[in-house]
DNA sequence: CGTTGATGCGGAATTTAATTCGGCCATTAT
DNA sequence: ATAATGGCCGAATTAAATTCCGCATCAACG
C-alpha cells in the first residue's frame, strides 16, 4: 500500500493522481462553488460534460469533501473570533474533552504538541460569551488550563482550506535556512 | 447610523434582519452549497423560487459572501497544518508584513492582543516546507521571533466560518462565571 | 507490430433545475 | 380606509445538468 492509498484514499475510492488541470478545476472552485460547468470548463480548457465528468471524480476521490457557503459571522451575530489554547492532563482524547466539539461557537479543534494539548478556534457574540465558554471549558475534567488570543483584526482569511496553486511557487529561501 | 447598517451593511445594500428562515437557509447552505432551491425549499419551508429570493437577497447583503469547495489537504499535498505566532516590533502592519498574504501556504492571517502580535494559520507538505516558510518570516522586516504550533491531530473542522443555529443554545454555564 | 480494453473527451439529446412572470395576501404607512 | 410594499406561490420559460454515443489515445498483451 503506497503513500498515496493510505493518505488520500483511505476515505475513498481509487485515486488517480491529480493532473494539472484538477487542480484548475479545484482553484476554481474554491473560489466559486456554484458555477456552471460550461463556465468551468471554459475557463480549464475542457467541453461541459468533460468537466462535470472531472468534478463527479473529484468528489468521488475525496480530494473536494464538500461545497459550503462563506457567511458572514457579523450577519450571525458571531463578530468576534479568538483562539484558544487548552493545556489538559493526560493528554488524552476523554470523553468529556469530545463533548467541546459540540459546543456551536466551536468551528475547529486541533492536538498540537508541546505543552498546549489543544487549540481552539470559536466565534461568539461578544468577550462575555467568550468567558461563558472558557467556564464551560475550566468545568470540563482534565482542563487544567487555558489561554485565550482575542483577534483585533483579520488581514486574510482565503476561502477555504488549502491554497491551490497549479504550479508550484518555487520557495526561493527555502536553499538558505538560516537557523 | 446604527449597529446593523454599520455591521453587516458596510459592504453592501440595505441589509434586513436576518430571521430564523434565513438562519435555516444558511445552515442548510454552509453543509451543501449546490443543493438546489428545490430541495432548499423543501427544507426550510418555501416554495422553490421564494427560496431563490432569500438567497439572492442574502448574496446581495453580503450574509453569503461567497460559495467554495472544501478541498482535502491531501489531495493537494499540504497534509501539515500549523498555526503560527509571531512578534514583531511596532505592531505595524507594514507592506513587508502584508506581502506574507501572497504566500500561497497562508490561510488566514489575524492580529491578536497582546506579546504575540500575528496569528498565522499555514499548510504545508512536511515539516521542511514549513521551516522554509518560517525562514522567510524571519527574513521579513519587522519579526523578532515566531512560536509554532504543528497540529498533530484534528477533531473537528466545520465545513466553514460560523455555526449556524436556528434557535439560541443557552450557555448554561454563563449564569455562574467562576473566575 | 496488431489487437484489445480502458480512459477521457466532445457533440447532440434529454432531463432537470434555475429564473422570470403575474397575481395574491398580509403588513405598514399615508 | 386605502394605497404601497414586500414576500409568497404556481405556472411558464429559459438555462443548465446529465445522459448517451462515438471517437481518439494510450497501455497491456498476444
Amino acid at each position: 500500500m503506497d503513500a498515496e492509498t493510505d493518505d488520500v484514499q483511505r476515505n475513498k475510492h481509487p485515486a488517480r493522481e491529480i493532473d494539472p488541470i484538477d487542480r484548475k478545476i479545484l482553484g476554481v472552485l474554491v473560489e466559486d462553488a456554484t458555477i456552471s460547468y460550461a463556465e468551468l470548463g471554459e475557463r480549464v480548457g475542457l467541453s461541459p460534460p468533460a468537466a462535470h465528468e472531472r468534478v463527479k471524480r473529484l468528489k468521488r476521490s475525496g480530494a473536494i469533501r464538500a461545497t459550503s457557503a462563506i457567511i458572514d459571522p457579523r450577519a450571525v451575530k458571531k463578530p468576534l473570533l479568538a483562539f484558544v489554547h487548552i493545556d489538559t492532563r493526560g493528554w488524552g482524547k476523554t470523553p468529556e474533552l469530545m463533548a467541546v466539539s459540540k459546543y456551536p461557537e466551536v468551528e475547529e479543534i486541533h492536538t498540537v504538541a508541546g505543552d498546549t494539548c489543544m487549540l481552539l478556534k470559536v466565534r461568539t457574540e461578544d468577550t462575555r460569551a467568550l468567558e461563558g465558554l472558557l467556564a464551560r471549558l475550566y468545568d470540563t475534567p482534565g482542563v487544567t488550563s487555558t489561554r485565550s488570543y482575542v483577534v483585533l483584526s483579520t488581514y486574510l482569511e482565503r476561502p477555504v482550506q488549502p491554497e491551490i496553486t497549479s504550479e508550484w511557487p518555487a520557495p526561493k529561501h527555502m536553499a538558505t535556512p538560516m537557523y
